[in-house]
DNA sequence: TCTCCACAGGAAATTGGGGGTT
DNA sequence: AACCCCCAATTTCCTGTGGAGA
């Protein structure tokens, strides 16, 4: 039998380096942003409680990177010199209230979850947990804009120990957010009063990619394995989308996995093109397949239509056939108004295209709804998903007329 | 020019569910 | 068992919008 399939060519050295949760131990990129984390910081060397400081950029501009990078290196100079301070580091990508954030801090420290008692209970159970640890406390709350408009905790944390709600504790919050929306729907009055600095991370240029690829390249790939032209061509990639260095990675990551498959003994640029298109397919897959079932179905709703070159499509045109569909695979049909909120949410994160036009013969506005995706990347992700199996035949219902049946 | 009406979109109320205490 | 807290999703209700056609 052959077993040369299981055969592993060296072109990785350490893969590990590419990994989604791997932190750089240098950013020299962001070297002012980290010096503006480090002048907030060191004034609780003199006593005084840490600036509270928000860090604000999209995903993949280092932003959490330099935070625990800035972090450990406070927390060992804190040790050298014996001064009581603490640093916490929370995402709060798993909570989406103030409410969550903070009993979900309460549970990680004391082991018992807190929730079912009122937000004040659960904070001033936050406040002990923070007096515990120290004389100064640094919180670091990641991903912050998913709490949305419930962010009493960013108002609260602030003004605790004026309030009396912490009692010999110095405490410093730290927001990250890739949301900029999100900070200018903070009260405005608040914000300038509790919030001392924020700090922007701009996108990198292809050229911060580059510099960022080369130094992943050196540890990642054994020795001359990347040809010279397929790390610009990533970061180029990368740049031209959002500056993106989590993206630029991953392209660079895939194409390696390309070239193993291919047997080269190299990684080529061409081998980068292959996986820009893997990478943004499996985007795509997993962003929908995270929706919920009435997402699904308002998303197959405009696939159907697309199926038929339907598109795009009024919000009225998009209902009929979403009820339809909702109708095929026996859910519950939902308000026209909700159905539009679901497509607009799906306009929101890239997958569907709402354009706002003049309305026709009656005025107002109207949205026009078309597939932002690939038709057939897309298509394929809703065959896949188990749900709307009953409602298939009607998706695909025109597809032979326009050839583009034959997905799988 | 005026009215009409399909749609947009904000706000409030409702529904239902998860987790508590007493 | 009766009652409290938090929350997401949805419905209900309402006010605007603006070109076509009277």
């Amino acid at each position: 039998m052959d077993h040369s399939a299981w055969d592993v060519q060296g072109l990785f050295a350490d893969e590990d380096v590419l990994h989604e949760h791997y932190t750089p131990t240098e950013i020299p990129e962001r070297e002012d942003e980290k010096q503006e984390l480090v002048k907030g910081l060191r004034r609780a060397f003199r006593g005084t409680a840490p600036k509270n400081m928000f860090l604000l950029g999209k995903t993949g501009q280092g932003k959490t990177a330099t935070v625990r990078h800035t972090l450990q290196e406070f927390s060992v100079v804190a040790n050298e010199r014996n001064e009581d301070i603490a640093t916490l580091y929370h995402s709060c990508s798993k909570q989406n209230s103030s409410y969550q954030v903070a009993s979900a801090i309460v549970e990680n420290h004391t082991g018992s979850d807190p929730r079912g008692h009122s937000q004040q209970v659960v904070f001033e159970r936050m406040y002990d947990v923070f007096e515990e640890m120290g004389e100064t406390v640094v919180v670091v709350l990641d991903e912050i804009d998913n709490i949305g408009d419930r962010d009493d905790l960013l108002y609260d944390i602030p003004r605790a120990r004026n309030v009396g709600d912490v009692e010999g504790t110095k405490l410093g919050i730290i927001g990250i957010t890739n949301d900029s929306s999100f900070l200018q729907d903070l009260d405005p009055r608040a914000k300038s009063s509790l919030y001392d600095r924020t700090i922007q991370f701009d996108a990198y240029d292809a050229h911060d990619l580059e510099q960022i690829l080369r130094r992943r390249v050196k540890k990642a790939f054994e020795d001359g394995v990347v040809d010279d032209k397929a790390i610009p061509l990533c970061a180029a990639l990368a740049a031209r989308d959002m500056g993106n260095a989590r993206q630029a990675i991953d392209y660079l990551y895939e194409a390696g996995e390309v070239a193993l498959e291919e047997g080269s003994e190299q990684v080529l640029d061409t081998h980068v093109r292959t996986a820009e298109e893997r990478v943004e397919r499996r985007n795509v897959i997993d962003s929908i397949s995270g929706l919920t079932t009435q997402d699904h179905l308002a998303l197959a709703a405009v696939v159907s239509l697309a199926v038929c070159g339907d598109v795009p499509a009024r919000t009225r045109e998009v209902y009929v056939e979403y009820t339809d569909i909702a109708h095929d695979v026996d859910v519950n049909a939902i308000t026209m108004k909700r159905v539009r909120d679901h497509l607009l949410e799906l306009d929101l994160i890239g997958i569907l295209d709402g354009s706002k036009r003049a309305g026709g013969s009656r005025g107002g506005k109207r949205y026009y709804w078309d597939l932002r995706t690939d038709l057939g990347a897309t298509l394929s992700v809703i065959q896949s998903i188990s749900r709307l199996s009953a409602a298939q035949d009607r998706i695909l219902a025109g597809a032979e007329n326009r050839r583009i049946g034959e997905f799988t």
